[in-house]
DNA sequence: TATCCTACTATGGGATTCAT
DNA sequence: ATGAATCCCATAGTAGGATA
């Protein structure tokens, strides 16, 4: 069986910034060799590198110089949390140790805090072959490959435009054009298309298509972005049942619902809070928040139905209009 | 109300600059 | 040298405002 990794969908949504293809290589790759390893410390050396991720054409000085970029990546990537009374701050691994020169190796654990992200993963896990990942051959391909990987059972992803940009790390110096032209072209190509060299006959997403969802207002801006592709099936005989286009349906409807509050604002408590994410929990609905209070703060608050949030939503728009006439 | 004008964004081709 | 980022040019379609 082909090196797999495997992590908590969660990771997705952490943006790593300024990754270069061959740190995200390196990055997946120690995600692969630090999974179901609690939180032990392991060792990535140069020959298992090598392995499960090629580097046929990069030099030796090269590589090296990519791991070390991707541990001070790491170290720098710093993820904080508030309460109200604290803040607390993580990084994903701890990198222990690289070398200077002539090898190639990275020491490190993943950090207590994330270990759920790596380790006996049940549900709501993104996986790939990093081999194919590694393959690709830009970062964007690689973010968009897996994005969609989240969505393997699906065939379906549906971003806010905004936040496509954010994960896909574009700058903000690129245009439509350039991002369709450097961008989502190529990616659509390599996902898209039957791939020559591994892979003769199927390419990586069967039927795999992209649509900009416009907006109303002068020039009709791009307010979304879908994407729909041929479901996998696992390779699982056990779980090999088809899903029926129901059960599809449904878990694009349950997507959808969580998707839908997603960055809108309202004001409670003269606090104006962001939406994340929205639970169900038995009856009642959690709606996961965030504000600032003194710095960013995040909360889960309990609704008896959906049309409160609607209503907080509608009323805060509504009041943070600049000019606008109904109809 | 119907029509015209303008502002705005998308799209595609191509060229140039920048960093490694 | 290579790919990524930036920029220039030109065309098209539509919404919103202005005008008749």
């Amino acid at each position: 069986m082909k090196p797999l990794v495997k992590y908590d969908n969660e990771l997705n949504m952490i943006a790593f910034k300024a990754m270069t293809q061959v740190e995200n290589n390196v990055f997946f790759a120690l995600l692969h060799k630090l999974r179901d390893k609690g939180t032990k410390e392991v060792v990535l050396d140069f020959t298992e590198l090598k392995r499960l991720i090629g580097f046929e054409s990069q030099s030796n000085e090269y590589i090296i110089k990519s791991i070390q970029g991707i541990a001070k990546k790491i170290a720098q990537s710093v993820v904080r949390y508030e309460t109200d009374e604290v803040i607390k701050f993580f990084t994903l691994f701890q990198v222990l140790e690289v070398p200077k020169h002539n090898e190639a190796y990275i020491r490190a654990k993943i950090s207590e805090t994330f270990a759920y992200l790596i380790n006996d993963l049940k549900q709501a896990f993104t996986v790939f072959e990093i081999a194919e990942f590694s393959a690709l051959s830009s970062r964007y391909t690689q973010t968009l490959y897996r994005l969609l990987k989240q969505f393997r059972s699906t065939g379906y992803l549906k971003l806010e435009w905004s936040r496509f940009i954010d994960l896909m790390d574009i700058p903000h110096s690129y245009e439509m054009r350039d991002i369709n032209k450097q961008i989502l072209k190529p990616a659509l190509k390599e996902l898209g298309e039957n791939q020559t060299l591994f892979n003769a006959t199927n390419p990586i997403f069967k039927n795999l298509k992209m649509n900009k969802i416009r907006g109303r207002g002068r020039g009709r801006p791009v307010t979304d972005i879908e994407f729909t592709f041929k479901p996998e099936t696992t390779d699982n005989k056990a779980t090999q049942e088809k899903k029926t286009k129901k059960q599809l349906e449904k878990e694009r409807k349950e997507q959808e619902f969580r998707e839908q509050f997603y960055t809108k604002k309202f004001s409670l408590d003269n606090l104006v809070h962001t939406c994340l994410n929205v639970y169900k929990q038995d009856d009642k609905y959690l709606l996961e928040t965030e504000y600032y209070n003194k710095g960013l703060i995040r909360k889960n608050i309990k609704f008896d139905n959906l049309e409160q949030i609607k209503k907080l939503i509608k009323d805060y728009e509504k009041n943070n209009q600049v000019k606008d006439r109904p109809g």
